[in-house]
DNA sequence: GCGTGATTACTCGGATACAAGATGTCCGAGTTTGAGCGG
DNA sequence: CCGCTCAAACTCGGACATCTTGTATCCGAGTAATCACGC
């Protein structure tokens, strides 16, 4: 079990979009140029953000992401989400949700979300620009 | 990201063996009809365990998997190590272990750990034969 | 100067290719139990 | 009754086969800014 590379992109990409705080769009090609990581690949991830609300792509020249409205409450758990589906890590594939190995390994599972719910990626850009 | 079948595997067999806790090792066979899962297949994942010290192995005629000594201290997460191994669920691919980022994600990580660690498979059996 | 059209620089989405890991099967080898058989 | 052998019931481990998912590329389509041109 593993977070995916997509999920790394996706955090490292809206720290970058928090830290520049830019109104004009950054193109997906810089973008992808700091991670090292191919453009349309980027832009695929991307669009996961898009659908959940968090950014906005622009079309054309000159286009590319940009952060929309309440974007400084956006958590980490947020990002993951969006990119990593909502589902539970875990799934008893006999007894169903009465299973009680399942109820605790929900119970588990909680504790890192709450974690990563109450970290909000406006927080960890404060901490950078500080250094 | 998902937790294996083969964790979900190991720790319902876990549960029953510490339930069960008779001196006679039990076959593959009769784990593996209460799973709905092949018994060679199953037999692997059960070596995993073997090799974390958790139950051991006997063969022959009426053999089959036991608990070892401790087995009351053996944890969620002890089983889950086991199978799925110990490494981290989030690496950063282009900062290594001072990104920020990361650093968050295995804070996060650990608590989840931390409810694994605390929750025994004795404990919860206890429970089961409550009800 | 000003509209109009063409060019350019982008994103979007689907289709597809590729790789890796999870899942599952097969089989030969080794091991213990227990039954059968001969002394 | 004792000991020997042999068959049966197991696990073990490696080698495959298969399936799913993550990762990545390619290409055609659409869109917005900018430039060129003609009036």
């Amino acid at each position: 079990m593993k977070y995916s590379k997509a999920t790394n992109y996706a955090l490292h990409t809206m720290l970058y979009l928090v830290v520049a705080t830019p109104n004009k769009p950054i193109g997906v090609q810089q973008l992808a140029e700091r991670q090292e990581v191919s453009p349309t690949y980027l832009s695929k991830i991307l669009t996961k953000l898009v659908k959940a609300g968090m950014i906005e792509s622009a079309s054309g020249a000159n286009g590319g992401y940009r952060l929309k409205r309440n974007w400084e409450e956006i958590s980490f758990l947020d990002i993951i989400h969006a990119v990593e589906g909502t589902a539970s890590l875990f799934d008893c594939l006999n007894h169903g949700p009465e299973c009680l190995i399942q109820k605790e390994m929900i119970a588990a599972e909680e504790k890192m979300e709450e974690h990563l719910r109450n970290q909000k990626m406006s927080e960890l850009a404060k901490k950078i620009s500080m250094v």
